[in-house]
DNA sequence: CAAGCAGCTTGCATTTTGCAAGTAGAATTA
DNA sequence: TAATTCTACTTGCAAAATGCAAGCTGCTTG
């Protein structure tokens, strides 16, 4: 079967960790973002606009298209995206955040922190940096403003 | 060869991004963290007071072997775990976080916070949750003071 | 000095990943 | 309106990572 569910059936069902190995809340993240690939699909949707299938498969790591479908969809599954069809090109489908994947937001910032300190070679830039230590509240509600801009392209 | 290095020869040699797929701070946690075990031997490290090789094997997740010991390599040679003779039995080993280890523990506790947000199993306790909403630093602190005692068994 | 423990290593079957190529439907172009 | 292109996948297969069981080695303990 090609076609796949635009809409979520399952929205109501919640993913709780009966379905992991363990209860722990590091183990829980695991079970779904444990992997080399989820989190670039994360960073790609919360920092830097990226709203189609074809734009994912454009960034610099270059996931391949299997692996990437394979993401979109548990990550929709989980409820961390939503998955809708672009009003201005009835082929093309938007992939968005929604509450869940926004409140990775502080998960997000506090790695981009981490690597910051620890990659003498990492590409955050200096102000953001200095605004994650200055004034993180402040910078977590700009990014969550611009994600609800109607496009950010 | 049985033998490996006890000390780390590498120390001097940081590990960044010029060997990994970008030089994006969430895709440079990913290349050392990403797959779903090393961030549980951290967990172990950080929130349990483990320091035997024995101890990770034990816990509930079941990591085997082969990965555990392939996982606390990898950590050793990028800077994250430091790896000693234990002074009361020479035929062990203690596993401890080094400071870049250490400094983990803001991403960690933001993953509990999203976790006991999102998974209604979560097996954190009410009071950290609560404690993680009202005193972020101070929670942040007393983990770090306890990590430091001489042995917290 | 034999037995047991702690920390691995090795071998092999299973699963996941990575790459290339193919497919289906909507939109665009000729 | 027929052919081409665009977008979002699916499929097949080789390569790599994982999982399990068994084995090995250097202490320590009886």
């Amino acid at each position: 079967m090609y076609f796949t569910s635009t809409f979520n059936d399952n929205a109501h069902m919640e993913f709780n960790s009966k379905d992991c190995r363990s209860n722990c809340p590091i183990n829980f993240i695991l079970e779904t973002f444990g992997d080399k690939w989820t989190l670039l699909v994360i960073r790609d949707l919360m920092f830097k606009g990226k709203r189609h299938y074809g734009d994912f498969l454009a960034s610099e790591e270059k996931i391949s298209t299997n692996i990437l479908a394979d993401r979109l969809q548990r990550l929709e599954e989980r409820g961390v995206i939503n998955k809708t069809i672009d009003p201005n090109n009835r082929s093309k489908f938007i992939y968005s955040l929604t509450q869940k994947g926004k409140d990775l937001l502080p998960v997000m910032l506090e790695i981009t922190a981490w690597s910051g300190r620890y990659d003498s070679l990492t590409n955050t830039p200096k102000w953001f940096l200095q605004a994650l230590k200055e004034d993180k509240a402040g910078l977590a509600s700009k990014i969550l403003s611009e994600l609800d801009e109607p496009s950010s392209k």
